[in-house]
DNA sequence: ACATTTGTATGTTTTTAAGCATAATCCATT
DNA sequence: AATGGATTATGCTTAAAAACATACAAATGT
């Protein structure tokens, strides 16, 4: 058995999955139309006006999901971990991706072959209301997200980012460095600010002790004091 | 047979309605658990924290749905039209409602009982599909709101919102007047500014001849215009 | 019919963040 | 090791929108 194929039996063996209590003919129907791909750090994943070939799942590495605004300027609306889903709201909306996908690590990425996905679909409901939970969760993120980006002010939106990459990604072993390394540029598209500001906002914050930056390494000293301007605005 | 029940049948028979297809012993058990209530203009509908005791679908009225934000400020995400659907979003993720809805018209609205319509979703494979186009489609809409609000500036927001009132409710025999009245609020919680701004700015449209006022009245007298101040931002 | 509140309108000031400029630093590649 | 390009850092200026202030009109309740 090849590398590839025990990633994408992972994908779906494993008890997280959402795939995982498919009966086997179906994971095997699955599996049979899983082609793999791997992607280095800064590779274009599919960009807006593509259409879905299936559904992308994650498998290893870093992926974020971003819309082009107003003169090119790029709005993070996703960051993606291993096991995320990649671009399954075009796929299901049965339409082309309005969003952009851009691996920010080295990654590997699985594709689940459309038209064998909505065969599994049409005869597992409970596979279907789980991606309608799904949906719903990332439906209210993103309302949250909407609020938070219009209202609170730049240090704010800057400390919801660092918190939401910290829930995302986790730390390293030090528990204090959030294990992803972004450029400012992508942190500032996240924050919906401009990269001066998202540098110089950090570098407040470190002032003051909340954070500790060491290159894109970035250590959350005070949480506590980070959740605080994140609420205040 | 009553007048409400004939609302409530309306809105499963109607062959626009996402449950026209069911069965007619699904569609009497959802009619069974139906209940339907009448609220007057500015009725709060639900709040933040509420739990979801069902599915809510307006039959007449309108409708808006906001988050409340930093010191109070709302944030409208949603506007819904008759045969629309109301909190699905906290329904289908098994959470208690994130955001508020207020009756901006006298509205009925009609609740389809939780667990009869969780019955009927569970042997519904189409249904579910449905659905989760539905919300994968409404995601999609979020997330090019979230870059508008945003990246647009004042003029490009109040814009898009006015195009979106236009698509959202038509507009009244004349072909011109957008067919629904809003406050001057509503409007500029609709569009993330303030009030005054937002009297401000269709005050410069209007003079600018791109629209017309008459109190809440809106005549939209420039499509194309108002479209291309919507896009430049 | 009157008072009171709520909504609309518009001018002025202040705050916020964008825009622009420049320098230093870090990388990648030759 | 040298070069060029991207990234990071920081200061200064400008533009955008919020905040504030006031006036007036319309709706609401008594």
């Amino acid at each position: 058995m090849s590398d590839l194929d025990l990633i994408s039996r992972h994908l779906i063996e494993d008890k997280r999955s959402i795939f995982s209590s498919l009966s086997e003919s179906d994971k095997e129907l699955l599996l049979n139309t899983i082609t793999c791909a791997a992607y280095k750090k800064g590779d274009l994943i599919y960009k807006e006006g593509d259409k879905p070939a299936g559904l992308l799942c994650l498998s290893t590495g870093k992926v974020k999901i971003f819309k082009e605004g107003v003169g090119g300027r790029e709005q993070i609306i996703r960051m993606v971990k291993p096991n995320g889903f990649i671009g399954y709201r075009a796929l299901f909306a049965g339409e082309n991706y309005n969003a952009s996908s851009v691996a920010i690590e080295d990654s590997i990425i699985c594709c689940f072959e459309k038209d064998s996905l909505f065969k599994v679909l049409k005869n597992n409901n409970t596979l279907a209301l789980d991606i309608i939970k799904k949906m719903a969760t990332e439906l209210g993120f993103s309302h949250t997200r909407t609020v938070s980006l219009t209202q609170k002010h730049i240090r704010g939106r800057l400390a919801e980012s660092l918190i939401f990459l910290k829930d995302t990604y986790g730390f390293e072993d030090d528990n204090q460095t959030i294990k992803v390394y972004l450029s400012r540029e992508d942190i500032a598209n996240l924050s919906n600010m401009t990269t001066s500001n998202a540098i110089r906002t950090l570098s407040t914050f470190a002032s003051e002790k909340v954070i500790e930056l060491d290159g894109r390494k970035i250590k959350i000293l005070d949480l506590k004091k980070l959740e605080r301007i994140s609420e205040l605005g």
